[in-house]
Parts: C-alpha cells; structure tokens; sequence
DNA sequence: ATACAAATGAAACAGTGTTGCAAAGATAAT
DNA sequence: ATTATCTTTGCAACACTGTTTCATTTGTAT
C-alpha cells in the first residue's frame, strides 16, 4: 500500500503534508510521537496542520492515537498485517526505558462488560514494562 | 481514615500542602483532574508543589495517576472499598460527554502474557464511551 | 531551642494541543 | 480558460501541563 492509495481508497485528499505523514508511518514499523515525524518530515512540517491532519487520518480510520502516558502520545497506520478487522483492537507496550510503544498484536480487547446505563464506545490497554532490548 | 492517618502510615510527613490535597480527594468519589483539586484548595495551591506532591504521594502508593486521555489525567486514592491489596488494578471508565472518570471495581486486569524477554510492571485500561447520566 | 533535612513557592522554561484568520490550492461549473 | 467555491495550509497567538532551579520556610528529632 502506498500513500497515494491509502488517501484514494479512503476518499481524503491528497496533499504534500498527508502524503508526508503517512509515509512517514509507513517507513517505520513502530507507532511514532509527533517529535519523531516531524524530523523526518522536515521542511513540510507544521505544527497546527500535522494535529489537524491527525484528526482527519484518525477519523477516516487511516491512523490511530496511542496515549501510552500523558506525556506519550504516538501515532500509527491502522495497517496490521495479521488482520484485515479494522474494528479489533488490541494492546499496547509502553517501555518505560526507552520509552517505545510496541503493538501487541497478541492481546487483543475482550467484550467488558459495562454496569447497567453505560454504553462502551472503545478501549485503550496500556501494558507498562520494560521490552526485549532494554531487559538485555 | 483520616488525611493525617494516611500520611502517618506511610511515614509521609505532614504538611499543609499534602493534607489539603488528600482532604479534597477524600471528600469527592470520583477521580479528580488538576483543576478540580485546584479549585478546592484555594490560597494552599501552588502548581509546583503540587505536581512534586503528586510523585510522592503516588510511589508511597496512597494515589494513583489516571490517564483518562493526554489531556485529561486524573488523580484518586489508593483507598478501594472493596479490597485491601493495593496491587490489584481496576479498569477505569473515561466519559466522552462530561469528561467524568470512574473506577469500574467489576473489571480487573488479567494477567497479560507479553512476548519473551518483555516485564510487565504495570497495565492501564482506558474504557471509553458515555455514563448513565449522560446516556438518559 | 536548635539544627538539619525536607518541603515550599516563585520565576522561568519546554512541550502539547487549540483557535482565528488570511493566503494558497484544489474542484467544479460555465 | 475563468470564475466561484470549498478545503487545506501556515502563521501568530494562546491555554494548559509538567519540569527545573534556587532561595526561603517549615517539620521533626534531639
């Protein structure tokens, strides 16, 4: 998938900061901060038109916000390999470390059931700990 | 308990600061943001303090820090009618309308099997959708 | 009462996310 | 091709969150 089809088979316009973005998210296997894309987007970088596009790429369904800590917040394709079920969720790995956000493709979000009154919408799981490389 | 028997117990000393700020948290159910505390502790705030308060506070375990969403972070004591082991993690609910968080008590945190050569320290479970109030 | 360590408050700063507005770019119709 | 329209962009300005530094104050044990 390149970033030219993903816009076009998502109806969202191509533009130069989009097409940027989400190649970006594409070169990179991990969910990114906006720190991380904006230096590797350099020149087309704007701060107002990278949080309005994250907007429309989430709502479109094109990408997703991680908030693995207040102070954490990734963004990442909603591509996942081993699924085409855009409505399956599944966990996140926050290092504590090295502060990567890993997704947890095994631990997916179970069917929680609500009190009486309360009507779920979605689930975030943010699993803390230490990863592989920073456990060596 | 009482504001100044939580801070005996876990040899935290007294101070204005501290105890007006387990006060408040005591005196509201719900988990509360910076600015809720704020608001009700008048002339005894200072940011400052407060976020250092906040760290000791939460790793002598009598709070624990909510991140409801990267902008709405919350705090609430450690105090659960339910049980008395600390190490036990509930799931929280995060309205999307009034922006409330509630503890759910119904729903724990299994126990995630993570990948070879991760450690788990910690899990978050972010439940977002609409309250009973919001949904009559 | 004193001495020492811990906590506080103020100023300053960095990062994140939003709003308003004018300019630029894309789209469609004539 | 020209105009009209709508979307997107980029900039300035702003609000909020969280941290660092440092001088001063306070708590507590003796």
């Amino acid at each position: 998938m390149t970033a030219l089809e993903i816009l076009k088979q998502h109806e969202i316009k191509k533009t130069p900061a989009r097409m940027a973005m989400i190649n970006v998210l594409l070169d990179n296997k991990y969910p990114m901060s906006e720190m991380d894309i904006k230096e590797r987007m350099a020149y087309l970088y704007d701060r107002v038109t990278f949080y309005r596009n994250v907007q429309t790429l989430a709502s479109a369904g094109i990408i997703h916000k991680i908030v693995a800590d207040n102070t954490t917040v990734c963004y990442a394709l909603n591509i996942c390999d081993h699924a085409h079920n855009h409505t399956a969720e599944y966990a996140h790995f926050f290092c504590e470390a090295c502060h990567a956000v890993i997704c947890m493709n095994q631990i997916k979000i179970p069917p929680y059931k609500l009190p009486n009154g309360y009507k779920f919408v979605d689930c975030d799981i943010i699993i803390k700990g230490t990863c592989e490389k920073c456990n060596l």
